[in-house]
DNA sequence: CTGCATCCGCCCTGATACTG
DNA sequence: CAGTATCAGGGCGGATGCAG
């Protein structure tokens, strides 16, 4: 929770928002919440675009943030797994809800715009 | 939506955050969402710490997401006031999603460490 | 395979002053 | 009252190289 101490909150929403809100972190969720455990290479090929840096880093505040569960295998080579813990799991009905607004949104901008260009 | 132009989505879920993720966007949801139509002045009393520029800032991106209204009257001095729209409304479950999730999340975090503590 | 260290650029944000 | 303009700082994120 470091990351957490310095920060001040107005509303706990924004607790949530810090804990979801890394650039990358939603899709880790997803990724681990609908099709469960992973190795960190699976991650990062599931995840073109990702450098390593940034999925040690969220990883890492998600392990802290005690959302994902790290699993150390001591193993040549070596062999690491995440999964989310139980708090983790009560982030996924938020997630999807983030999901479908998301989709929505799209379909109903796409539309103005198309209404916009045909107004021309 | 021009600022969403240029950006890169892997997910839906990633264009909801875009449109609330701002840091103050989810605080001025809420007191529109619950408290309904607000003045500038008013939102800017209501959260104390945030500049002017800011304010403005982030009304005109949900604006421009068209997440809110923006209705203002020509008189002396200037009144101009702010209202979500119905796409603005079909955040509100979200948010209060998000609001129980941090409301959990910290009781369940202050548990864990006052366990921690005790156990010194 | 999984991860850390370093450097660096850019954007977001804050502070301040000014205006119709 | 409700903005706009400008400048500056800090932190997040990207690229690269090294390590166990």
């Amino acid at each position: 929770m470091s990351r957490m101490k310095e920060k001040v909150f107005n509303c706990e929403k924004e607790l949530t928002l810090s804990v979801i809100g890394g650039k990358w972190k939603m899709l880790i969720l997803w990724h681990l919440g609908k099709e469960g455990t992973k190795r960190f290479g699976e991650l990062k090929s599931l995840m073109p675009g990702i450098t390593q840096r940034m999925l040690v880093n969220q990883l890492r505040e998600l392990e802290e943030d005690r959302i994902v569960h790290r699993e150390v295998y001591p193993v040549v080579p070596p062999k690491v797994e995440y999964s989310l813990t139980e708090q983790g799991q009560t982030l996924m009905p938020i997630l999807d809800s983030m999901y479908e607004w998301g989709k929505n949104y799209m379909t109903d901008v796409v539309e103005e715009d198309l209404q916009k260009d045909t107004a021309k």
